[in-house]
DNA sequence: CTGAAAGCGCTTACAG
DNA sequence: CTGAAAGCGCTTACAG
C-alpha cells in the first residue's frame, strides 16, 4: 500500500507497455484511463470498470489481469469522471466563521481526520463573520460536495433549512429543527462554572456574550440564567461583542460600569482580551476581577493568570460532524443524532475569591 | 450579486416556468442543466453554453434571453462537468504538515483569500507530519485540482520535483530547484535577532533546530552560523526537536547541559515548551536563561514573559503561493519568482542581560 | 461473466 | 452568430 503509493509518484511508465499506448498517455500529459487498461488487458472498458470498483463483479482471472495491466499504467481513476456519472464526489465542505478563531482549528482537525479515514476530501470555506459571504460560499461550493458541515454559521434558520434541503448538512454548536447537529452540553459546564464562583463568594457575575447571531452564545447565557436563579444571585449581560481578543479589550469600560466581581465570557479570545485590558489599566485578575472563558483554546493557559475556562470537546465535534455526514450519505437507517458532547470546568488561576 | 446569491439558496422555482421542463428539474434533484435553459430560451444547448460563458460570442439579445432563462431556472453550471471537459477544476490544494500549528493557520487565512478571491476553492490536506501521508494525500488530491501548494513538505526533493512535473506546484518555505517559492528572508531578522543578543552581552548560544526534514530550520541555523562566526561569538545545535511545545519539555536538560546563556528555538512552540519547562524547574527567564523563537504565533505574546520572536509574514506568503500557482495556471508569461518576504525581530521580555 | 451502448452535463472545433 | 455532433472518462442498465 505504501509501497503503491509512492510508486506512483514516480512519472516512468512500465518500459513493457506497447508504445502505442504508452505514447497514447504520454500525448494525454500522463493519465491513464479505462480504455487503455482495456486494450492492455484485451476487455471492454466497462469490465475494467466493473474489475476496479466492484470487487466480486468479475471473474477472479479477469479481475487480476485488469488490476495488473491497471498497475503497469499507473492507473488512477479520474474522480471527475466518476463524480460526474455518479453524483458523488468524494468530498464534504467545511464552513467556518473564521480560520483565525483557535476554537475552529480543533474542529478542522477532527473534520479532517475523519474524512480522510473514511476516504473523503474536506474542502474548506471561510465566511469571515458574514452571513452573506457564508451563502455565497454555500452556494459556489455545494455542486462539488457530498455534504456540507457548518461549524460556526452566521445564516439563520431558514436559510440552513433550505440548504439542508438540497445537501446532506451537519451543524456543529447550533440547533435548528429536523437537522442533524453536533452540540456541547452546555449545561455541565456552566454548572460546574457557576457553583465554582458562587463558591469563591461572588454575588454579582457579569456575562460577556458573543455575537448577535451565535446559538451558543445565547445557549450560554440561558444555561447562566438559570443556574443564577436557582442560587440567587445577580447575573448580567454585556454584549454582544465581536468573539476576538479586540472584543474583549472594548469590553472593559462596561464590565467595570456593572460592578461585577467576575465576568464569564462567551469564549476564551473575550476573555484573554479583556484580561489584557485590565492588566493595561493597573487592575489585577483575579484580585479585582474574577475572569472566566470557554472553549480552553491554545493560549489559556499561557497567559497570567491562566484562564478559568469551560472546556468543549472540538475535535470530536468535527470528527462526529463528518461521520453524521457520512451516515446521511450511506444513509438506510435513519440517522442518529449525535449524543450532547460533555463539557467541563478547567479551573486556572484568573478565577479567585471575591475581594472582601 | 448579492441578491442574487441569496435568492438561490431558495428552492422555489420561478412559477412561470413550463411545468414540462419545472418537472424535468425537480424528478432529477432540483438542478437545471443546459439543457434546460435550452429549451426555455429556444435555442441550442451549445448556445446556451457560449452565451454563459462566452461573453461576446454570442448576439446581445441571444444573450440576454438566454441569461433570463438560466435565471428563472436558476441556473448553476454543473463544476464537475465543466472540469471534466476543460481539465480545469477550478480548486486548488494546500497540503501542510499539522493543522494545529499556529503557524499553519495564517498561511491557511492567506491562501483561502487569494483563492476565494479568484473564484477558486481550497482544499486542505494534512501530512501528520508524515512524508509518507504527505505522499498519500497528494496522490489522492492530485487528479481533481488544478494545482498545489506544499506549505510546510516533509518530502525529498525528487518527490517534489515529480509532483511538479505533472502538476503547477509552489512551495512555501521550502527551495528546490526550478521549483516556485514563496520563501522569508530569513537574513534580515536572523541579523537583527543576534544583533541583539550580542549587545546584551551573549557570547555563547543555542539553536534548537526543528525536524530533520524541515528545509527552513537548516536555512536558519546556517544564517547563524555566518552570523556567529562573524562576530565571533559561540554557537551549538541542539536537536533536531519536533516542532511542537512538547519538543520544547524534552529540550531542556540538554540545553542546560550545552552551558549557553541564550537560546533560539526553530520556533515559537518549541521556545515556549522550553520556557514552561524551565519555570517549572525555577529557571528563572531571562535572567539565568534568555530564550527566542521564530514565527510570532498568537500566545507568543501571552506567556510570561513574553517571548522575543522573528516575525515572518505568513499570511502574504500564504496569498502569493497561490498567486503564482494562478500565475502558472494562466501561464502565458514565465511565472515570476516570488520576492523574499522580509522577516523582522519582536522584542519582549524573554530576552535579556547575560547573567553576570 | 462480459460486451456494446447510452448517458452524466458540460465545451468546442466544425459547418453553414 | 448559431446549430449539430463529438468528446471529456467514467458507470450502469440491458443483452447475451
Amino acid at each position: 500500500m505504501t509501497n503503491d503509493s509512492l510508486a506512483s509518484l514516480d512519472p516512468e511508465l512500465d518500459p513493457t507497455v506497447p508504445s502505442e499506448i504508452a505514447d497514447r498517455i504520454r500525448r494525454r500529459g500522463g493519465a491513464a484511463t479505462i480504455y487503455d487498461i482495456a486494450e492492455l488487458a484485451g476487455v471492454n472498458p466497462s469490465t475494467v470498470s466493473r474489475a476496479l470498483s466492484k470487487p466480486g463483479r468479475v471473474s477472479t482471472d479477469t479481475e487480476a489481469r485488469v488490476r495488473q495491466a491497471a498497475q503497469r499504467l499507473r492507473f488512477r481513476a479520474n474522480p471527475l469522471a466518476r463524480a460526474l456519472q455518479t453524483g458523488r464526489t468524494h468530498t464534504l465542505a467545511l464552513v467556518v466563521a473564521d480560520i483565525t478563531n483557535p476554537v475552529v482549528f480543533d474542529i478542522v482537525r477532527g473534520a479532517e481526520k475523519a474524512a480522510t479515514q473514511a476516504g473523503y476530501t474536506l474542502v474548506f470555506a471561510e465566511s469571515q463573520e458574514s452571513g452573506e459571504e457564508e451563502a455565497r460560499a454555500i452556494e459556489r461550493i455545494a455542486p462539488s460536495v457530498d455534504g456540507i458541515v457548518l461549524a460556526t454559521t452566521r445564516l439563520t434558520d431558514d436559510r440552513i433549512t433550505t440548504i439542508a434541503s438540497r445537501k446532506p448538512l451537519v451543524l456543529i454548536n447550533r440547533a435548528v429543527a429536523e437537522i442533524v447537529s453536533v452540540l456541547p452540553d452546555v449545561d455541565s459546564g456552566v454548572s460546574q462554572l457557576l457553583a465554582h464562583l458562587i463558591g469563591l463568594g461572588h454575588r454579582s457575575i457579569g456575562y460577556l456574550s458573543g455575537p448577535e447571531t451565535s446559538w451558543i452564545s445565547d445557549r450560554r447565557f440561558a444555561r447562566m440564567l438559570d443556574a443564577a436563579e436557582k442560587a440567587g444571585i445577580g447575573l448580567v449581560e454585556i454584549g454582544p461583542n465581536p468573539p476576538t481578543i479586540e472584543g474583549g479589550h472594548s469590553a472593559l469600560r462596561r464590565v467595570l460600569a456593572a460592578r461585577v466581581s467576575a465576568v464569564v465570557a462567551f469564549n476564551d479570545l473575550i476573555a484573554i482580551g479583556l484580561m489584557q485590558a485590565a492588566a493595561a489599566q493597573g487592575i489585577r485578575v483575579p484580585d479585582q476581577l474574577s475572569v472566566a472563558g470557554f472553549d480552553d483554546i491554545f493560549g489559556s493557559e499561557l497567559i497570567v493568570p491562566a484562564l478559568t475556562t469551560v472546556r468543549a470537546q472540538l475535535v470530536r465535534a468535527g470528527e462526529l460532524a463528518v461521520l453524521g455526514l457520512l451516515a446521511q450519505l450511506d444513509g438506510d437507517e435513519p440517522v442518529p443524532q449525535s449524543p450532547l458532547l460533555e463539557t467541563s470546568l478547567v479551573v486556572r488561576g484568573s478565577t479567585g475569591p471575591v475581594a472582601s
